[in-house]
DNA sequence: CTGTTAGCGCCTTCAT
DNA sequence: ATGAAGGCGCTAACAG
């Protein structure tokens, strides 16, 4: 390995042009492999070998400056460390941006609008190529204005301004949860938990809820099934899983299974099952959706519908690069099927 | 709100001085605060206010171009999905460089090498100001050459070339952890879970956890105090805590504590407790370590001492941003004690 | 005290 | 088929 690094001075253009011996534009057209403009065979290769002999970079900045584009993507999210799912996303998306060549900036910014502002323009002074805007709970945002020419996409997320987004199938994904218990025998004596009418009119919950919801209500009439008790619940977090299933429990025979909007109440229902003595999937069958880091660690391991932010970030860095910008339109991904023990 | 959007073309630092009635290199200048060369107090406003109302904002690229700094860092992490520790480190740091008016490339290496090199030259080609390298394990890592005039920190880890790490304060923590067993009035029969000296020898262990237990155990000796069990684990997931802790108990009588070196060492454990029919705390008391998400959703919460993902990320920008560059040395960056009720 | 000049590294005409 | 020249936007070293 002639690898060593070279402190004294970055080897530019020039130093590959000279070392070939042909002028620096020469050497840029077949480096940057124009197919039009035909150079010879052997300067070609000249200028090749010059270029991995003293292991030249471009000078991204210049180039920058030049052609107003950076190879470089903003991913400018609401939150990242507060929800798990935000890494997802972002790895995902970094993942696709390597493949192409490209780099990541992230910025996040709380949903607050000036952030968000400040942000988008320090991302676009670095001459990003285009950006992802993120949201940790799929909904409509509003981004703020970016000149035409740069191209964007939003993630988990829904705009007006912006057409082309990436969202989570959730409407087959909710299907698919109810084929589960199909399968499983189960077609009555169903306790659904979580679905608040309410909750899903509140702008800062996920709009993709009521096609998750959809998708269930569709498919159990399809199916000839029905839920025999339905729990809403405002604020999906285990605490409120264990209570409303306590009580649901409490107040007369079990159901056979419980189809849980997310892991995070399932994870509280679990607990509560467990507390009355009840076994899982023997006694009650837990169903549920996210396929948050929880639902591995139950015991036994909680069956449920993933949502699947790697391949949405990974989807949404394709979309923004595709060769004549990113197709308007929701763009859907499949939602996995995650199987563990919690279903008979 | 003259906010609108000019797609046509950027303003220009030319712009400025044209309206301004000045040349450009006068309000670069200016803009940039020179206090050497004085110019007119009048001059300086006339600027101020020309830039303000073309809303201008340098280009970046030009900026790098001229001055080889772009204002933006590098964060080339091994990890960034695979655990939920990352996102802590990038919220930090994110927050931190957005304070100080930078902007964050990141980078996912899966701790592959030639990953982790291209990642860092690309890093290098957009001209960052300086590096962080993260693991999401605390070890010593390997890092690729960089040039000398790139700052660097490591964040997590530690690495023979550079000097300049930010690591949790994990000795203290383990001494915590034993005072929080002292002020609930419990001295022995303490059960240790998860040390194993084999493991962590292993390079892919956290090197940091020599620490914790070293805190642990001298606070124990100090204080009095004594194991009367240790289980030593390999693996620090639920299921082995699971299946350790339920041998213990079916082994004799309950310890009247357990201390696990993990939440998720904790949560198994927690899972085993319900299953002999052990109330926590009364029966048992259990203290852990990370403060993982886990930890609130337990039943009682778990008192865990907390690995402060966000404030090491956040030390790690501003140590790079100092200003005589970052100082060497290991930074150490407190563990909060989280007190919630697995422990009387 | 202020303005002009030059050039960072690259790419794209245009002229050979 | 190849090379020369100019300029992207900015700033540092110069003159005035």
């Amino acid at each position: 390995m002639t690898q060593e690094v070279r402190m004294v001075k970055r080897v530019t253009l020039t130093d590959v042009a000279r070392l070939a011996g042909l002028s620096p534009s020469a050497a840029s057209m077949i480096l940057n492999g124009r197919p039009d403009t035909r150079l010879s065979r052997d300067a070609h290769d000249r200028v090749l070998a010059a270029a991995a002999e003293l292991g030249y970079r471009p000078n991204v900045a210049a180039r920058a400056l030049r052609t107003s584009t950076s190879h470089t993507i903003g991913f400018v999210s609401d939150l990242v460390a507060t929800t798990r799912f935000a890494s997802g996303l972002i790895k995902g998306a970094l993942g696709a941006a390597e493949a192409a060549g490209h780099v990541v900036l992230v910025a996040e910014t709380g949903g607050e609008p000036e952030r968000e502002a400040e942000a988008v323009s320090a991302l676009l002074d670095r001459q990003v190529d285009g950006v992802i805007f993120a949201s940790m709970r799929a909904r409509e945002i509003l981004v703020p204005p970016i000149p035409s020419s740069v191209r964007a996409v939003m993630l988990n997320a829904t705009s007006e301004t912006h057409v082309c987004s990436v969202l989570p199938d959730e409407e087959t994904g909710g299907q698919r949860a109810i084929e589960l218990l199909r399968d499983a025998g189960i077609h009555d004596d169903i306790l659904l938990l979580g679905y608040d009418a309410d909750a899903e009119r509140d702008l800062f919950r996920s709009a993709t809820v009521a096609a998750r919801v959809r998708g269930i209500y569709d498919t159990m009439a399809r199916e000839g099934m029905s839920f025999s008790r339905e729990e809403s619940i405002w604020l999906w977090e285990p605490d409120h899983g264990h209570d409303v299933t306590a009580r649901v429990l409490a107040s007369g025979p079990p159901p056979r299974a419980i189809v849980c909007l997310n892991d995070r109440l399932a994870f509280g229902a679990s607990q509560a099952l467990g507390e009355a003595g009840l076994r899982v999937p023997d006694d009650v069958a837990l169903v549920s959706f996210d396929n948050d880091e929880l639902a591995a660690y139950l015991r036994p391991g909680l069956t449920t519908i993933g949502l699947p932010h790697e391949a949405m970030g990974r989807r949404a860095v394709e979309l923004l690069l595709a060769p004549d910008g990113p197709p308007p339109g929701e763009h859907l991904v499949e939602m996995p099927v995650v199987i563990r023990a919690s279903l008979p």
